[in-house]
DNA sequence: CTCCGTGGGATTGTCAACCATCGACCGATT
DNA sequence: AATCGGTCGATGGTTGACAATCCCACGGAG
């Protein structure tokens, strides 16, 4: 994701998403507010054009839901989706990818995921969540993208952000430390190169995104 | 999907889309072959923004790569990926949307489920690979919208297209009638409003997409 | 003969101004 | 009270232009 020019140079579209992404996250946009292009092209000092493919792309993130001559409005997540089919198509994509990946990654690639770990330590220090989680996510994101299959990753970008928005919602009541712990783990299965032992600690650490207050994921009787 | 105008009209931005769609799935453009924006937007009589938004979906739906300032271009999905990424999540999916849509649907929605199941049996007297496999899909979107869950439709959404071409490139191989029945049987078990029921078959309709002619799923080795 | 830098040419990214179309709202009429 | 118009705000789409970038072929230097 984030595709950049190979200067280095972020596209105007990308900007636009990125600020709306990570203001929706922050909630300064809240579920059911409108987002109207004229607007925002101003506010960022843009044209249109650039406003609203950044809008069909949040369309496409989950974060927003756009209806024909009326525009964009911002969603909310319900748990109940994030936990019984957010989470499980992230196992799925993820089973694969660390799999492929096993065979595929090189010491460098170790070395990006060793980087992302301590950033999340920093963050931890810090007790700084989002910095926490961004790593975290950025941690998934190259091993799915190490394991070069395009359609995994493609899926997964469609999903990331509403992963990221539930983790900040309830990331507080996790302890930084232990996520940190088990990427810690994660890394090690995979520099081992030990496929049983990788995927046992990937389903522990993805099937317990958040201690939740609820029952379970429970039907409703 | 296929937002319409509540006069019913297609905007552009869908005309473009879905022919773009089409003429990927039927070999019209083949992958790599290169999506050029200017030639298309010529091509179908319209302008750019239609067909720049009409790429970037095609992107989101995984049948188009696009890269700054290089364009996009067409992307084949590999057997695998379809089979161990795209199917496991459509279960998920299915397998959620199903137990919801059970409690939800009205008999109007399965009035609609059927007039699907009435299109799939014409097609298959036909021997019309193509219209079962546009009503197969419908039929199970139509369930997955009846659940009410705006991002199990999302994902949906971005990995139908992807399946769709997957059938029609392996469907040749399957009796027709026996996915109509396959079909009767869903809606029968959804109509009995019997959970249980309905998962077993929902199980065994998708874990059999194709008799594969490789072995299984298996791992390299 | 090969390597590297340069310059078009092609294509995408963005801009700006404009108009048609639609949906929502409001007030007047029946 | 329900319905009909009209207005208004916003989106959908158009045009034409220009900037930014990539690709590649060409040609000079080593």
């Amino acid at each position: 994701m984030a595709w950049r020019t190979e200067n280095g140079q972020l596209s105007r579209r990308q900007q636009v998403l990125e600020t709306l992404r990570s203001e929706i996250m922050t909630g300064r946009y809240e579920p059911g507010e409108r987002l109207i292009e004229a607007a925002i092209s101003e506010e960022l000092g843009t044209s249109r054009g650039p406003v609203r493919e950044a809008l069909r792309q949040l369309e496409h993130e989950g974060l927003v839901v756009s209806v024909p001559y009326r525009g964009a409005v911002v969603l909310d997540v319900s748990d109940e989706e994030v936990q019984e089919v957010l989470i499980p198509i992230r196992l799925t994509l993820e089973s694969f990818s660390f799999a492929k990946a096993l065979e595929l990654m090189t010491e460098d690639d170790f070395g990006e995921l060793a980087k992302q770990l301590w950033l999340m330590e920093e963050g931890a220090r810090k007790n700084d969540l989002q910095q926490v989680v961004e790593a975290d996510l950025r941690f998934h994101e190259i091993v799915i993208a190490g394991s070069g299959r395009q359609h995994t990753m493609q899926v997964w970008r469609s999903i990331w952000p509403r992963i990221r928005n539930y983790f900040i919602r309830y990331g507080r009541f996790r302890e930084l430390d232990s996520i940190v712990d088990e990427h810690r783990e994660l890394l090690d299965a995979l520099r081992g190169r030990d496929l049983e032992q990788t995927m046992a600690v990937l389903e522990r650490h993805i099937a317990v995104p958040v201690p939740s207050s609820r029952p379970a994921v429970g039907e409703k009787r």
